[in-house]
DNA sequence: GCATGATCATGC
DNA sequence: GCATGATCATGC
């Protein structure tokens, strides 16, 4: 039961009809709470961020903190959620599909029950259900700011029932996913990148598990709306101008992310890429990153980026599901020239950080496309275009990689041999793991980062910049053949 | 031939 | 100027 700090016919503000709610709540923007916010004897110094929508609702609503299950303002029904703004940079990749705000971070919604999920079909879910309308109230992000000082930026109403066919259909596409996933008695593995738009994430504290019906107890987790999603939700209720361009067409309605993809390469699958370069008007370059070059020159071609745009950027869907693309070249047995390379990592970032906090893991955690053109005689053609993501267990295997390397930094136990021709380390080798190794990634030995424990072996307190790299057997196997 | 170290062109 | 996305090259 809702009870109103002042009698509801005095609410400026009309708590049944959902557009009055919204146009109250842009009374926020550019302002701060402490601008409405009235308290006989002031106000406190909260600045745990947690707690700021229910003072959103005491103070600027005047309804009282409800613990029941209904949702903030039950009649419409809508629920109130806060969540933080960063601006972007220049430099950052989903800056045209974010305008001038991005989210901090994805936004969490309701808990997942894996016990009831298994018994629930989507559109009777307690999913939507409780999440279906949505009043987002967004502010600059500023860490240990008292919260009635938090700047408003963006608020607005998401509702399930607006959002474009396709977009649904992702979205459901990605709770039917969870919901098998727990169906096989895989709750316990499952991984924010097995879905595009709606995530299940982990609960902030690790040790923090449930029951699930069918496997194991499992990480207790929520529904979240990845990061990526969210910055085109916030650019769209900030009326930004964001440019970007969809993969769908308005008619489209039952077709997923991977098929769509598909389709848009069918037309070039089999051409030989002098062929591709000469159909899409374009020359190949003659240097080490030719086929990256024009994988992405075909992908603007097919998707009608404009040239000097990012495609990460620019496809809203790549962006919203935080896709990366690989191009790779693979020999007649389908075995990748080369193994895949990551950006190179900062020695003393890598010891300071934790696997989940990790930039190797926010690199891989991922959606991926990966673009193969295998060889034939002389030249390659385009063989397949795999909208994939790394499973849980690989994931392990890929932390393994990264201990090790964290470790042999940590004990400055990194160079082998120094009086041999080349210096060879003990970085993880690419026998030594499934999925990945550790390799120079630099312009030449000479291009250093720092360390932050010299080299026992050569006294340095530096050393040629290296990088993760998945192996070319495990691209091979498990993402050009999918093997299980 | 493969593992691993070394290096390069591009684009922002 | 440097990070990025790759390929080249050496030596076991």
């Amino acid at each position: 039961m809702i009870s109103f700090l002042i009698p509801e016919k005095d609410l400026p503000y009309d708590p049944k009809d959902r557009k009055s709610v919204a146009e109250y709540t842009k009374l926020l923007e550019n302002k701060t709470l402490r601008d409405y916010a009235y308290v006989p004897g002031g106000l406190d110094n909260v600045k745990n961020k947690g707690l700021y929508g229910q003072k959103i609702e005491n103070l600027f609503f005047f309804i009282k903190t409800n613990n029941h299950a209904g949702a903030d303002f039950p009649d419409i029904p809508l629920e109130l959620k806060t969540a933080g703004l960063l601006s972007t940079s220049s430099r950052d990749r989903h800056k045209n599909i974010s305008g001038k705000w991005k989210s901090k971070e994805a936004l969490p919604m309701s808990a997942i029950s894996f016990e009831d999920i298994v018994n629930e079909d989507f559109f009777s879910s307690r999913f939507l259900e409780k999440n279906k309308n949505i009043l987002l109230i967004f502010y600059k992000f500023e860490a240990n700011k008292v919260v009635y000082d938090l700047e408003i930026k963006v608020t607005g109403v998401w509702s399930f029932s607006e959002i474009p066919d396709y977009d649904k259909k992702i979205i459901m596409d990605d709770w039917e996913k969870i919901k098998s996933l727990v169906i096989n008695g895989e709750a316990h593995n499952i991984s924010r990148k097995d879905t595009d738009y709606l995530e299940a994430m982990p609960s902030a504290t690790s040790d923090s598990m449930t029951s699930q019906p069918f496997g194991p107890k499992a990480r207790t987790r929520k529904f979240s709306f990845k990061a990526g999603y969210m910055h085109s939700v916030i650019a769209k209720l900030g009326s930004e101008k964001t440019n970007t361009i969809s993969l769908f067409k308005k008619s489209d309605k039952n077709i997923n992310l991977s098929d769509k993809i598909n389709d848009k390469f069918a037309p070039y699958i089999g051409m030989d890429a002098s062929l591709i370069a000469s159909s899409i008007d374009v020359s190949i370059e003659d240097c080490k990153q030719a086929f990256s070059i024009l994988s992405k020159r075909l992908v603007k071609a097919i998707f009608n980026v404009p040239e000097k745009g990012n495609i990460e950027e620019y496809v809203e869907e790549f962006s919203k599901a935080e896709v990366t693309i690989k191009t790779i070249r693979i020999n007649k047995d389908n075995l990748p020239k080369e193994h895949v390379s990551f950006p190179a990592f900062k020695y003393e970032e890598i010891v300071n950080q934790s696997w989940d906090t990790s930039d190797f893991k926010r690199h891989i955690d991922k959606k991926f496309l990966f673009i193969f053109f295998k060889e034939s005689g002389s030249s390659f053609f385009l063989d397949r275009a795999v909208y994939w993501n790394m499973s849980s267990n690989h994931m392990n295997e890929a932390k393994k990689v990264w201990d090790k390397t964290r470790e042999l930094i940590q004990l400055g136990t990194i160079v082998k041999n120094v009086k041999h021709k080349r210096r060879y380390t003990y970085f993880p080798g690419s026998k030594d793991n499934l999925v990945a190794h550790v390799r120079p990634h630099a312009k030449d030995a000479k291009d250093t980062y720092k360390l932050p424990v010299n080299d026992i072996s050569t006294k340095s307190s530096e050393y040629t910049k290296h990088c993760f790299w998945f192996n070319r057997e495990y691209v091979k196997d498990y993402i050009y053949n999918l093997k299980k």
